[in-house]
DNA sequence: CGACGGACGTTATACGTAAAACGTGGGGCT
DNA sequence: AGCCCCACGTTTTACGTATAACGTCCGTCG
């Protein structure tokens, strides 16, 4: 496990196998047939894997002459829209050996820079949202500098963190509701393993056993509109007693419930108050607008920039959750039972 | 005018300017002063400037060891919050002299391959919505393959073009809405310069005109729901007879006409009809769902790589526009005056 | 008057890869 | 027996850049 502290290259693994670099240029590149012996082969191929070789793809640019990468320019605003053409475009790239990288076109991202200045890419360091997990095992393939974004601070990857300081955010919501009277509610959970979900559902777990005659029931749902639809529709036509609020992880969620809702001929928020967590267009496109928690995206995003940079020049990256903040708005109210006299 | 086929190095730009490949270097990397003379420097930015120089980032990513690059990992489905992320992170980086490059991680994909494959750029060709006009120019710069999205066919680009059948949308929104008895009309059009949405207004507008005894009034608005909202109301609440039925080009308008309509003490469908175009999540999300122009967004992308493709091969690109549908909901309905005896 | 240093450049080199050009030994064919 | 060609590699080169190391020429100072 003694790795010398630069990347190996080609000329690494092959000293490591017995053999000229180009030899392994040959294995690597699949262009050994009829000139390397299936043995050689083999061994260069097991020397790479050992020494965790990667091609540097600076070097294989400029010998080739060409990148087999290509651009793909939207608007400012990534919409789910783009998103879409995103995957399509980035699914036959890859069945032709091709990559895509996306470039927002600038807005507000200071003086207009040239559109390829952003696009030479091989990486220097890298940050990742803990939502995409199944990523980060190759990440950790590479050594790079790696910043997580709301991912386990104790987390066992040792790269560092910034979070937003959800647990705050949840204490926020649990406390309006408490203070509004209810006492049951429906916590509609996302159904992704993340951190950040496991602290909300924790967070509302303790608040409310802290306060008596309190009840929290859970129920977890894909992060989109049908999946949170079935699923408060299922939760609350349990038996038992009806929560008279539900907490949901996402504004999407919370579209879902208010459907679910509706189908089931209870208002929002007379007969169920509803929050959720984003604030994005979505949280004030629905009727009643929604009481959630707004995250601070962009500042996110720098914090997670800064945080990278101090990683690469050595420094220790600022520590301290973000804040967020509760934004009341119509879709919370006294639950009935407060409204009645006692 | 006449340029070589190949990119001027800075060796050609040396030769032109008549000194040595070092001192373009050293000129262009603004590491001069005390090396070269002023009126040398200037005789080869000029050069540059002549030949249209570009540095090879691959070469100087192979030179320096590091690429000033970062790559931000994103979950598959690029949201409106990330995009926040993103531009934040995109924010700090462009200050701190980095580039910043989306990596959504993928999903349905094909194999899961390498996250850093797709990540090594510097570009053979860009694929490019029209409606990132802005960074339209800067492209042209480089002469790389261009495949436009939803431009203009016969713009002056010279570009290939792939393009959403948006006409026909438009076609099948109108006919719609005549069908049901409509015959005055607000089109809620999207206030971004963009062939796309010139289409729109066109065709409303001929389709309309056909019709005897039928009216269309225009209003412009950025494509936000506060916007929407605000356009909406002013339109409705100026004198003249009332439209049936409010045509927005984006679903996302449509959600802001829905606020208009809800404030002004209005129905949907029952008072008023509303259409859009997009049907993402928001249109399900919305009481009533909305009646909306079905775009395949992942097609599109399709498409539109596979044109680069061709492009890129020297072959023909596929022609014919992308087919949209119209998905008839709960937003559109007779109008009332249809609804009543003759 | 000799040498010294600043102004102005140039030459040479390395980054890591892919692949063309170049061996070399031995088995099979004529 | 002589030759060729195949299996199996190696040596060498080039991609375009940044920069360390190395000249010159001339004015100036001791």
């Amino acid at each position: 496990m003694a790795r010398s502290s630069t990347r190996p290259t080609s000329r690494d693994v092959a000293q490591a196998a017995g053999v000229s670099q180009a030899a392994v240029s040959l294995v690597l590149g699949d262009k050994w047939r009829g000139r390397v012996s299936a043995a050689t082969a083999e061994r260069v191929r097991d020397a790479a894997r050992e020494l965790g070789y990667r091609p540097n793809l600076a070097a294989r640019n400029l010998r080739l002459g060409h990148t087999r990468t290509v651009l793909l320019v939207v608007p400012a605003l990534t919409t789910e829209f783009f998103a879409g053409v995103y995957t399509g475009a980035a699914r036959v790239a890859a069945e032709n050996g091709f990559g895509v990288v996306l470039y927002p076109s600038p807005e507000g991202i200071g003086p207009a820079r040239d559109p390829f200045a952003s696009a030479q890419a091989a990486l220097d360091g890298v940050i990742a949202s803990s939502m995409a997990a199944d990523a980060l095992t190759a990440i950790r393939g590479d050594q790079l500098p790696l910043v997580m974004l709301d991912s386990d601070p104790d987390g066992s990857l040792g790269a560092a963190t910034v979070n937003l300081d959800i647990a705050d955010g949840f204490r926020q919501v649990t406390d309006h509701l408490l203070t509004l009277g209810h006492r049951r509610i429906l916590h509609l959970a996302a159904d992704v393993p993340s951190w950040t979900f496991e602290v909300r559902a924790r967070e509302l777990a303790t608040r409310m056993a802290a306060v008596p005659g309190t009840h929290v029931r859970t129920t977890r749902a894909p992060i989109s509109i049908e999946g949170a639809l079935t699923a408060t529709e299922s939760a609350l036509t349990a038996p038992g007693p009806r929560p008279t609020a539900v907490v949901c992880d996402d504004d999407k969620l919370a579209a879902g419930a208010y459907k679910a809702l509706r189908r089931l001929g209870l208002r929002v928020p007379d007969d169920v108050s509803v929050t959720g967590v984003d604030d994005l267009g979505l949280a004030t496109a629905i009727d009643p607008e929604l009481t959630t928690v707004r995250l601070d995206a962009e500042l996110f995003g720098e914090r997670g920039m800064q945080a990278l940079l101090a990683v690469l020049e050595g420094r220790q990256p600022e520590s301290g959750d973000i804040p967020v903040r509760l934004v009341v708005r119509g879709s919370t109210a006294p639950p009935r039972a407060a409204q009645a006299p006692r």
